[in-house]
DNA sequence: CGCGCGATTGAGTAATTTCAAATCTAGTGG
DNA sequence: CCACTAGATTTGAAATTACTCAATCGCGCG
């Protein structure tokens, strides 16, 4: 877990093995169990969320009480509310657990703490956060151009992996369709 | 202008008269006339942009020939195509001008020196780039759970100075709607 | 075995798009 | 200054897409 943490940041800066060591005393390890919170809706949200493994779910429940899921998150990947934890205010997500994982976190004050020691650390979450703006911008343009059926296709394109292990009602609201439309597309595919 | 940038960036953190004129000092001005592109399709993209005043819209052109809106830029927003600037590739978007404005470009070497020199500004552009994902999240649920009419009655709220300035057609085009869904909704508003 | 939940299917309805035509509008050249 | 044109907007009508509601199916678990 150490070594698959540290080439997920390598991936992006190089860092010295002490520098490594440093960085890495500042996340803790944390074991989740399918159906509990990340992050809970109306609660202060203390840390971000590195995966180590496992899968998490994103969700938002609109004004007529729809659940809407807004992201996925699986190994390797980063996942909080990112307006709560960084505002200091509650969370108006909630980020759920859909099978056994294990997290690394990081409280804010960690975060600031190896950002402001380690240009490079400040480096990689810059990056890491462009990254994320670079990713919703498709997103967006995603929803805006495409058919249900088309993002349907992209998905399972894009990740094959989830189609296995997320249920058919959260990949539909992820996509923004009905769950029976998500089940007619299925069919119709082939 | 000046003073209205820097206004701008003291929303966020406050620099001494010194350090606000040695930033400063790295932007330059550019007048931009209707029509004409601060960011071009397959063209690099060398800066990104604060706009001083003026209107811009951000597009993408999809695979059926169809051109999207994903963002507009008015006052005291910027706007680049981000994917391309940081990873120095060509741009896949457009930014149009769509009224006469005035902008501050910043080169991407001249932004990783005073982000490097400058730990405020460092500061400064990872929170704006922390909103700028939160904003993008709220969009992705707006159009994840709203219809056509209640996106349009949300872009009015939080916008009404564009209503006037914009054309039907790329308002349609931001809200993922066709021009005539939105004449449509126009008329049983009342 | 039977319950409960997720997934599928059917039928009818609502929302939105598409295509076509009619208006309206702003900018251009004479 | 006016006529003209290209583009923008609106309107109508039909077609398509997606949703809702209801019923059924399939399957794992107690």
């Amino acid at each position: 877990m150490k070594e698959k943490f540290r080439k997920h940041i390598e991936k992006i800066i190089s860092l010295t093995d002490q520098e490594y060591e440093y960085i890495y005393s500042h996340f803790a390890t944390r074991k989740i169990n399918r159906k509990d919170f990340l992050v809970e809706r109306d609660k202060y949200v203390e840390n971000v969320y590195w995966v180590v493994e496992g899968l998490f779910e994103a969700s938002y429940v609109d004004q007529n009480g729809k659940r809407n899921i807004i992201q996925f998150a699986m190994d390797d990947w980063w996942i909080t509310d990112y307006n709560a934890f960084f505002n200091k205010t509650r969370a108006s997500i909630d980020v759920t657990c859909i099978a056994t994982s294990t997290v690394l976190s990081l409280s804010l004050s960690n975060r600031e703490k190896i950002c402001f020691e380690s240009h490079k650390m400040a480096n990689f979450f810059r990056i890491k956060s462009n990254l994320s703006n670079v990713a919703s911008q498709k997103r967006i343009l995603n929803l805006l151009s495409s058919n249900a059926q088309e993002r349907y296709e992209e998905f399972i394109s894009k990740y094959p992996e989830l189609i296995q292990k997320l249920s058919k009602k959260s990949i539909a609201s992820y996509l923004g369709v009905s769950r029976e439309t998500l089940s007619r597309l299925n069919s119709s595919r082939k």
